[in-house]
DNA sequence: TACAAGTATGAACAAACATTCATATAATAA
DNA sequence: TTATTATATGAATGTTTGTTCATACTTGTA
């Protein structure tokens, strides 16, 4: 795959609503302890949290087998990770630079 | 339309492979003037460059007529603006955040 | 073991979308 | 005016993709 392929894949990955709601979801903005001034554009990794299925299903009520599906192709595609614990299992962004490209296009849209 | 249904609409727009060829001709990487020392996730205005169409269907290599359909998708998006000029239509991408969001998505894939 | 909770997956369907082809419009030149 | 260059647009087509439904798998508990 050459440079445009994977960023098309990348940001064809990242437009669908269901799964521009679960990465929302891993997103918490309260809880940013950036000592940066600009964090909203940085890519650092605060801010960022971990989440079961279980719990992005209730936040984003949309159905289960919808949200595993998505966040499948979200894991594939490099924007989550996922880290099992018992029955449950914990999804994350991967890196900053996901949520970086979340909050340019916030910021492009609100104005 | 609200925050998700927005940025799902950008994000797609931006993300066909045609479309992103368009906006990478419309990004001359080796006109950078800024002052500032981050400049690949800066949203300054410099590497932003104006193209006819004819010259965008030639750098592209895409029929005429497939490049005045997405370019009027990205028009109609919010991504690229025009100036006409005789016969000729001119675009040039419209903000500093849709050159932020190619950096970061670059800076992404090429990890 | 049997059961329940949590998650994943395959098939099917409908809707959205990119591309091509043919043609139309706009502006300039002869 | 007619011809030519530059760009835009409508219709048609084939493909991709999101969602739902049903079901399978996995882990902990009774």
């Amino acid at each position: 795959m050459n440079k445009i392929d994977k960023i098309s894949k990348l940001l064809s990955v990242m437009s669908d609503k269901t799964r521009l709601k679960i990465m929302f979801c891993l997103l918490d903005e309260s809880r940013c302890s950036c000592p940066c001034d600009n964090c909203g554009t940085c890519s650092h990794l605060c801010c960022m949290v971990e989440k079961s299925v279980s719990e992005i299903v209730e936040i984003t009520k949309c159905e289960q087998s919808l949200i595993s599906h998505q966040l499948k192709i979200l894991k594939d595609a490099g924007v989550v990770g996922s880290r099992k614990e018992g029955k449950k299992m914990y999804y994350s962004l991967l890196d900053g630079h996901i949520k970086q490209l979340l909050r340019v296009a916030t910021e492009h849209i609100e104005e």
